[in-house]
DNA sequence: CGCATCATTGAAGCCCTTCAAGACTTGTGG
DNA sequence: CCACAAGTCTTGAAGGGCTTCAATGATGCG
């Protein structure tokens, strides 16, 4: 079951050819069970193999010298956590990923992308798409880090998520991540998230009650946000594939 | 010799092969002068080709309904201006590229990209690392606007700059854009940005006089903004590279 | 020379941060 | 089952970094 949604991320995202995701797929070894708060992938460390997620939600993030974090992204079932990594894998090992709840994750070897590459060319452009969804994304948070006033950037920021959940199926008003999660990303302080989240459930936006964050008005949401899910590539046609990767599964 | 600048740009981005570099840049057509404040591609636009940026200097930015502008990254001579289209063309249509100078460009079809992807598969991974880069470059700048005081993400700018003249040949100490250009990077208004210039002339860091904007100290001003050029990929080894792109050259 | 663009400086004020303390939740062990 | 600890969330108060508004100076171009 945790495999399909792989199949799913991936044929969302571009990958035309069904024989192309199932040589890459055909690759991921199951790895098994991360605690909430480890690193999946450390700030220092480059291994040769691509981690994907099966379950559970991740961020990738980097951390000043003071210990504050910044959060680039958030990953859900079936998203990479690190495909920047495969092509600049030297270069890129200041950002790092993780677990934001219990996760189970698989991981693909660098030369079982390189080989299937080489066998289905297309797969190419269909990575190098996925990878370009989430540099849109973090274009699209500075934008809004740089120039929208905490309550837009919030409400956006909660629109995103949402969004992405629906995209993998999940369709729910509740946002599965901390305040302190949602305040590293948009770039404020945990106490000034916390006085925005106040306006947005006096403004009938969030639930009043609810220990969860659940969004009770989303249109007004939107709205507030002014979101446009478009940078999201959202697929006309969403897929829903299911493919086996024949690992023994932790 | 602007053609060169292509060659020297791929070069260092990671294009292995000199063949597959000659198949790529052999379809660049010489497309003229864009004059300083045009747009090179719009915001609605989605021409099907790529625009190189044979000489000059260009922005990506998005605008905000009410005018102010958010630039996204700076392109120098051999850069690709809309890389990211190539990919996601209907998805990004939300960026901009302008020119801040006078600019010469050229272009070449998506139809032959594909075609020389087809005979030299290496290139859309050498493509795709340009493209992270790029995207690398975005993701510090949403560390530093989050997170960073207006001196050090306005230093760090300004060191981002340098590196990456001096990375196509040109070893200056002057950061050939405006105020306002760097402001809008930055994340700042140009009042402030021109306190913060005030400042780093103060340190030493900055020319008093000048009316360029001229760095004087440059150790002072890495030592400032941390910086550490990592993300930017630049080469071990720069080659330069000359090709001809047989065209009549505007 | 006049006009547009760019840069500078002052003043007022707001948005957000930091510090601090307390409430609430959850899980863990006695 | 309760006590305790750790993590999360909330609220108040003080202060600072940056924005906006406004006016002026400097530069360069037709």
């Amino acid at each position: 079951m945790t495999c399909s949604r792989v199949a799913r991320e991936s044929s969302r995202l571009g990958l035309q050819g069904w024989e192309g995701l199932q040589a890459f797929l055909g690759h991921t070894r199951i790895r098994g069970r991360i605690g909430r708060g480890e690193d999946i992938v450390g700030l220092g460390s480059s291994p040769k193999h691509l981690t994907v997620l099966l379950e559970g939600i991740t961020c990738s993030y980097t951390r000043l010298e003071d210990g504050r974090r910044q959060i680039y992204g958030f990953q859900y079932s079936g998203d990479f956590c690190d495909l920047h990594r495969y092509v600049l894998a030297e270069a890129d090992g200041a950002i790092a990923v993780s677990a934001l709840t219990d996760c189970s994750i698989g991981t693909i070897d660098f030369e079982d992308i390189d080989r299937a590459m080489e066998r289905y060319p297309d797969l190419s452009l269909a990575l190098w798409r996925v990878a370009m969804r989430e540099a849109s994304i973090a274009r699209v948070r500075l934008l809004h880090v740089s120039r929208r006033p905490a309550l837009q950037r919030v409400a956006h920021l909660l629109c995103e998520q949402l969004a992405r959940l629906r995209a993998i199926g999940i369709d729910s008003n509740v946002v599965p991540l901390t305040q302190i999660d949602l305040a590293d990303a948009a770039g404020l302080s945990t106490v000034h998230l916390s006085r925005t989240f106040s306006s947005l459930r006096r403004l009938g936006v969030l639930a009043e009650d609810s220990r969860a964050i659940e969004v009770v008005n989303r249109e007004r949401l939107v709205q507030l946000a002014e979101f446009n899910s478009h940078y999201l590539g959202v697929p006309v046609a969403l897929a829903h594939w299911e493919v086996s990767t024949g690992g023994r599964d932790a």
